[in-house]
DNA sequence: CGTGTCCTCCCCCGGCGGGGTGGGGGTCCG
DNA sequence: CGGACCCCCACCCCGCCGGGGGAGGACACG
């Protein structure tokens, strides 16, 4: 038996979820809030397994409520469940610790279904919110590549000398890590400028960071 | 019905997902393919709504089939289903297009849900790629907020000049652009420098462009 | 063995970057 | 009104950056 907490403002929401989860096999809702703050108190009184949070809600949001819950210790796992999938929301949730997104359009099987895969361990995303995620990954896996593919025709020296640029290094610090003349530096630096086409020491940097040269 | 195309070098395994599928509603196995050579020829022959695919294969890899079908005109959805989920596969197979990637432990129900759903539209992605999906997304969000805090104590002009640097440009650049003069621009670096407690402008740079200043 | 590539280093120099000083203007607030 | 910020600008100084020219040694490849 799953043993589950509702966590809404909207009175009638809870009923809509309880009655729909409760017909569920599997799956036992302990209680309900209205607040994240009531959402805590809950969590202690019941220790339910798995929380169904909103976010927008009176006093404590859900996203500080999720995240004083995942800092107790043998935490409940959270699942977002809201309207609004602002960037800003979603990686404030995942930041807080929550394992599931959902998005209210989501069916009701289909929050039933989630519940029993959070409730095994595995994260759950809105196919939007998985999609979005999937963008933003290979959108900055291409700037990688593109990084990558331009920094493979310095030389082993030269890669070593763009790297150090990308920390934020000056040229003389770079010369002592390195062990060799501040002219051999600026050798350096000057060979990895005409081979990647740039002007600055800055561009560098920013092209290094993009190919994920720490 | 949803036509599908299994490929995989692997006859047996070819068999055993046609039976599997086959005995599933609404899900017809229309074709089978043994590299990714064959797969494309299938594809042009059969037409189907979603391909399986698998990546380790001879003559032509499932990466570059993937990249080569979604190239087409009205290209079919490509999940790929593979036992190595290393990140390098996973950010190709979703740069080359894929709506889809699976780990070959997927049970076959789950695998006939996930057909449906990539045929609806939506992506789907195994628990353990979600997973490494959102600590990646949230791991690069710790930067994004440290960057914003920081970013945060500057003027709006400051702002604006900080993101000028984190383009590469050079302060006569920034003064153009911004319609001002030169000691201007030099007067707001120097603020900037000091307020954030760093040393150059690349790293300025690195901190906005971690900030998501593009 | 010659050629090429890479790494190393020197000198010179123009220009940009960063710091200091000093000053003008505006707004907003106590 | 007097401060407190913020924005704007000019002048000077100096150190670092970037470009040019020149050059030597190591190593590999043909």
């Amino acid at each position: 038996m799953i043993r589950v907490l509702l966590v809404d403002d909207d009175a009638l929401v809870r009923a809509g979820l309880s009655m729909m989860l409760d017909g569920a096999a599997g799956i036992a809702v302990v209680a309900e809030a209205a607040d994240g703050q009531e959402a805590i108190t809950a969590t202690d009184a019941h220790a339910p397994d798995i929380v169904l949070m909103d976010l927008r809600m009176p006093r404590v949001d859900g996203i500080t409520a999720t995240r004083r819950l995942r800092a107790r210790s043998r935490p409940p796992e959270v699942i977002v469940l809201t309207t609004f999938d602002t960037d800003e929301n979603v990686l404030h949730a995942l930041r807080a610790g929550a394992a599931g997104f959902l998005l209210k359009d989501t069916s009701p099987p289909q929050i039933v279904e989630a519940i029993t895969r959070v409730a095994a361990g595995d994260p759950i995303l809105s196919p939007r919110i998985t999609r979005r995620l999937m963008e933003r990954t290979v959108a900055q896996a291409g700037a990688y590549e593109r990084a990558r593919a331009a920094l493979a025709a310095l030389t082993p020296r030269e890669h070593e000398v763009a790297l150090a640029i990308a920390q934020g290094r000056t040229n003389a610090d770079i010369a002592t890590d390195l062990a060799m003349g501040v002219t051999t530096v600026k050798a350096h630096v000057s060979s990895i400028l005409t081979k990647l086409g740039l002007d600055n020491r800055t561009q560098i940097a920013l092209l290094a960071h993009d190919a994920g040269l720490t």
